[in-house]
DNA sequence: GCAACCTCTCAGACAGCTCTGAACGGGCGG
DNA sequence: CCGCCCGTTCAGAGCTGTCTGAGAGGTTGC
């Protein structure tokens, strides 16, 4: 069976292969930390570093889905969703902008159900948003119920960004909620603080690994509030999330 | 089953395929943007940028619709339409159109069962309208209880434009219906403002960001005034429409 | 041409989020 | 047993996102 390199079963196409993504951004090191993402996720992943370059791979690679960078050196990224669209009509498109670019050229693009994210961004935002555009599209294969993830009594639903434990709501601020994200998609396994800083907070954030410890403690306080706690410490290495019982 | 970008069960054709959608506009940007918003709805979408190719596309499509801009670069709307009737008599039409394009004509055109929108128009509008005119036409098969939208005690009819929560009668406006239709078509999902602002409002509207905001606070006063409340703001993500108890 | 309505901009108030620094406490090695 | 270091928690400053009211400009209908 396909997996992703966390063990974890990946998502994949309807007939079993690895999902295809193309990953297009003018910076070499941002395309490569993006590729090692989403290939860690157990998929089939390629990179150019320009609109023409991105056709041809396209051509070749018949991708599912597109992370591409708005700013190009040859093209913008409007003309290469068309190009894109036009070699395979079906394909997902998740656009990367600076933050002040998005009023202009942004609209429209979320309205056929592609999606961008603004720089800086943090990784797991952006392989969410993936996932989240190939599951919509019908593209990769629905596991279990979909947009839910469980971990003991622990759910998150994704798409309504709700959280609950043992059915008790759980509300949480926005980097709350992609820490615990992160943990429940990395159940039982001991996460470092620079792992999860690397992960989970924007790849240009400056600061220390005291932010985790901090937004531990907060989830904690929300998640394992007077209950059986499934946030652990480890010592010198760093944090656990684990189903109460077993 | 076929079902649309967004997980919701698609309107197919009365054998189950998808719908064929063709749309004709000289502007490939807006083109792309139209067909995205169609191929969301999960159909089989084509484009072309005048008569000439329209005809071609048409002949190899077959489409149940075409939607299609009235002025083109090589020959009038009315024209195309004469020659799409040779090759599919059936053929459902929406017209677009500019504002102060001569009405008259379009007029005799509705007669016929067709339909069209001004420029500049919202995605959602040209969505609904084509839905429209294909359940009319009989070519789409009778979901549910057809025009009828329900999430928790909120109904809206779409063809009568009315929009009711636990009986009481909630009067709105054009932009405020289009909003709720929004959120209704999309119920426990989070819609981030930029969603909602390509999709709701026109597409070549250039204002921020806040109107969203502001309409939001609109239908709140209307729709959940003095109730429990459905429409939810998710800080940092965006706005969902819930049912109350679940 | 007047009135009512709709749509959008602007600016201010407010609340919640994110991160820093500093103090505290407990494990672990010496 | 002591001291060090890792981890936790608290308090607070600055920032950002969100909501609201007032009002201008435009359109529609009478």
């Amino acid at each position: 069976m396909n997996t992703t390199r966390s063990g974890r079963p990946a998502l994949t196409r309807p007939d079993g292969t690895p999902l295809r993504v193309l990953v297009v951004d003018d910076d070499p090191d941002l395309a490569e930390v993006l590729s090692g993402a989403l290939r860690y996720e157990g998929w089939r992943v390629r990179s150019a570093g320009d609109g023409a370059a991105a056709l041809a791979e396209a051509r070749e690679l018949m991708p599912d889905a597109v992370v591409l960078d708005v700013m190009l050196p040859d093209t913008d990224g409007f003309a290469v969703l068309r190009s894109l669209h036009t070699v395979k009509p079906d394909v997902c498109v998740l656009f990367l902008t600076a933050r002040d670019a998005v009023e202009d050229r942004i609209a429209g693009i979320t309205a056929g159900g592609d999606d961008y994210v603004t720089k800086p961004f943090s990784l797991e935002e952006v392989v969410a948003r993936v996932r989240g555009l190939l599951r919509r599209a019908g593209m990769a294969r629905q596991q279990e119920e979909g947009p839910r993830l469980t971990v003991g009594d622990l759910v998150m639903d994704e798409e309504a960004r709700e959280v609950t434990r043992a059915g008790d709501l759980i509300e949480l601020s926005p980097t709350e909620f992609e820490l615990l994200r992160f943990l429940m998609r990395n159940p039982r396994r001991v996460l470092s603080k620079a792992q999860i800083l690397d992960r989970v907070w924007s790849y240009d954030f400056g600061g220390r690994a005291h932010v985790v410890e901090l937004y531990i403690s907060y989830l904690r306080k929300k998640v394992d509030a007077g209950r059986e706690p499934m946030i652990h410490t480890v010592r010198g290495a760093g944090y656990v999330l684990k189903p109460v019982s077993p």
